[in-house]
DNA sequence: TTTAGGG
DNA sequence: CCCTAAA
């Protein structure tokens, strides 16, 4: 039996892709990018540590003078505002101190080490356990400044606790698109702490993305899809040529050119229809064997209910079970059918609903908030929380914003009952890794209206307008550069869950729409499928997004972001003791395309099977997601591909003249291999 | 690390 | 595609 969880964070509606992730270390250069991706993670904490932060300063400032007491423990504090208030809880993940009693620095961390994990975690390395907790001592902030600031959030290290936390500053009158824009970090009585200009069509992805990730959106936006083309021949590996007196397969044509396939962007450009990206994100295939499927729905939201016991209340998470009996059984019954194991790919996946904006509740009067989206009680319920009242005069031509809250969307959660608690908080962990982790970038909505003009000046789109601040909202976005590839329409392996109540599977609605505004760029179609991408990581064929100007970056504004250590944020997620079956997530499926068939074929005509590396070196060096391993099974399934009927086989369609190549070369090695063995026989034989 | 095969 | 025994 299952149960299913949901666990509302009372965030809201915004989409996040599964965080690719590098299975092992042997398949290639990949460690960079998984480094990329766990960076990307901590910055999505951040963001939400900074929320968290900021909404604990500000439910601090508001309540009575006695939470701010220094002698009271900043755990009491933050006891106390969840007490005091149901909502206040749903902007922090968690607030309760972990059963170690280990003061207040180990929260979500504490159920990691709690489960083998040798690695110790401190709020120093866990921006969200950081920030929930030491937010507490923000009444040492001047409120009214603070206010100013906008955004101020207070973060503490275990060394520094009082180190006040940076916030991003805009300029008001920002150039346009493509020009610089200061951006000017500072502490809370105005001393700059940094200062850089950024372009502001990467300000988002500079700063509330984070900083340190810029550098690689911008490799991944801006690089423009690298072409290796069929020119770039390849260099057949040295002292290797000696290794071929087998002689070639005759029916190996020598004369015809040796390319390079990258044919990363051909299985997925061209498999990829355009309409993936109207599919929201595409969830990670799987997050583990645990037959767990998260997902998030928009359609379940509600407003979960508040939990009397107190200690139950202090988390914020709230489960709620279902049965989903029927879903797990089917899961194993089909675990060995390799037909409708194909849906299994999926099942654990973390789901996003179109729902998947979330509106952040920025204003400057409490129960003023930007609200389009339809779980509008459950978004109400966390922007509604707000302390004091914010000041907004535009001083010295600033804007100031205050930042509400961001709401989460529900997660859906399902595990065996069996399951223990400590696999269930890792799944929940995991859950929100994936939520968070792959990338979020920051849409701007006034009165409703996605701004979009990203060369428009604040005063210009009238955010620097006091009564517009009223109108003003922000929206957490998927980023489409790290989404994940949506699966084909087609696709029956698309993470379908079995029984819930309503239909999960809700994809083709973009965010926006749900959110009441339309963003149909926000999933820029793909670009030049033909195109080779160069992919060294992991990564999903990401859409060339070369639409990325408008949408993408439609908020360079004002969204503070705390200041982490880049070292101390890195260090999370490495450290998790890889436990493979539930960690290691299976590398994405990637069909062979024609045209890496026919490189295939040719190459193992001139080397043979069982020198896959060499074949892997010759005619796939490029292709860094294809293994020696990989071109093995895949010669393997294409001799069993043409020794079935047509009517048997299923995907791509491979030529005939490609299946009847495979067969004769496979003969023709097979039968090499043969003779080899005889000989070998007879040396052996004639030495004895 | 590669190969070779089973899953 | 994954996992691994062997080499």
């Amino acid at each position: 039996m299952v149960l299913q969880k949901r666990l509302d964070y009372g965030f809201n509606g915004y989409q996040v892709p599964a965080i690719p992730r590098a299975s092992r270390s042997a398949r290639g250069r990949r460690g960079s990018f998984r480094q990329k991706v766990e960076d990307k993670q901590m910055c999505a904490f951040e963001l939400l540590a900074t929320v968290a932060g900021k909404l604990l300063q500000e439910k601090e400032s508001s309540s009575d003078s006695s939470n701010a007491s220094p002698g009271r423990s900043q755990q009491a504090i933050v006891k106390d505002n969840v007490k005091q208030e149901q909502q206040y809880e749903e902007k922090v993940f968690k607030v309760e101190p972990n059963e170690q009693g280990s003061s207040d620095e180990t929260v979500l961390v504490s159920e990691l080490e709690s489960q083998g994990h040798n690695q110790s975690y401190s709020s120093k390395d866990f921006p969200i356990a950081q920030n929930d907790v030491s937010v507490g001592l923000s009444s040492d902030i001047d409120n009214a400044d603070q206010s100013e600031k906008a955004g101020c959030a207070k973060t503490s290290t275990a060394n520094n606790r009082n180190e006040l936390g940076k916030f991003l500053k805009v300029e008001r009158d920002s150039p346009g698109y493509g020009q610089s824009c200061e951006v000017r970090v500072v502490d809370r009585i105005g001393r700059q702490l940094e200062a850089r200009s950024h372009k502001i069509g990467n300000l988002i992805n500079g700063t509330v993305r984070d900083t340190f990730c810029s550098e690689d959106l911008m490799e991944l936006d801006n690089k423009p899809p690298a072409l290796v083309g069929s020119d770039s021949s390849i260099e057949v590996p040295k002292c290797k040529d000696n290794h071929i007196p087998r002689g070639s397969f005759p029916g190996f044509r020598d004369d015809e050119k040796v390319v390079s396939r990258d044919d990363d962007e051909n299985s997925s450009g061209c498999t990829q229809p355009s309409t993936r990206n109207m599919k929201a994100f595409r969830p990670s295939p799987r997050l583990g064997d645990r037959r767990i499927r998260k997902l998030l729905a928009s359609k379940y939201w509600k407003v979960a209910p508040k939990l009397k016991d107190r200690e139950h209340s202090r988390t914020d998470m709230k489960l709620i079970f279902h049965n989903r009996k029927t879903c797990y059984t089917r899961q194993r019954s089909q675990r060995n059918s390799p037909f409708k194991r194909r849906k299994l790919f999926g099942q654990s996946s973390v789901l996003t609903s179109e729902g998947g904006i979330s509106n952040v509740g920025i204003s400057k009067s409490p129960e003023k908030g930007v609200d389009g989206d339809p779980a509008g009680a459950a978004s109400r319920a966390s922007s509604s929380v707000s302390g004091k009242k914010s000041s907004f005069q535009s001083r010295d031509s600033h804007v100031k914003l205050s930042i509400k809250s961001f709401r989460v969307p529900e997660l859906f959660i399902e595990i065996p009952e069996t399951a223990t608690v400590g696999s269930l908080k890792r799944t929940v962990m995991e859950a929100v890794t994936a939520i968070l982790g792959g990338g979020l970038r920051v849409g701007v909505v006034l009165k409703g209206n996605k701004v979009r003009d990203d060369n428009k000046t604040l005063v210009q789109t009238g955010i620097s307008n006091d009564e517009k601040l009223d109108n003003l909202g922000f929206t957490l976005e998927p980023n489409p550069t790290h989404a994940p590839p949506p699966m084909h329409p087609e696709d029956p392996s698309f993470p379908v869950p079995c029984d819930t109540p309503h239909p999960v599977t809700r994809y083709p609605t973009t965010p926006a729409l749900d959110s009441g505004m339309s963003d149909t760029s926000l999933y820029p179609p793909m670009t030049d499928l033909g195109n080779f991408i160069e992919s060294d990581h992991d990564s999903v064929p990401s859409p060339t997004d070369s639409s990325a100007d408008k949408t993408s970056q439609d908020s360079r504004a004002l969204v503070a972001i705390p200041t982490m250590s880049m070292d101390a944020l890195a260090v999370v997620p490495l450290h998790r003791k890889p436990r493979r079956s539930e960690l290691v997530q299976r590398r994405i499926r990637r069909p062979f395309s024609v045209s890496e068939v026919e490189a295939l074929v040719q190459a193992v005509e001139k080397l043979g099977t069982g020198r896959w590396r060499d074949v892997k070196l010759r005619a796939f060096d490029n292709a860094k997601h294809r293994t020696y391993v990989d071109l093995k099974d895949k010669w393997k399934t294409l001799v069993h591909t043409a020794r079935i009927s047509p009517q048997q086989r299923r995907g791509e369609p491979v030529p005939q003249e490609l299946l009847d190549r495979v067969l004769s070369a496979h003969a023709y090695w097979s039968q090499q291999q043969a003779k080899q063995q005889v000989k070998q026989q007879n040396e052996t034989c004639l030495l004895l």
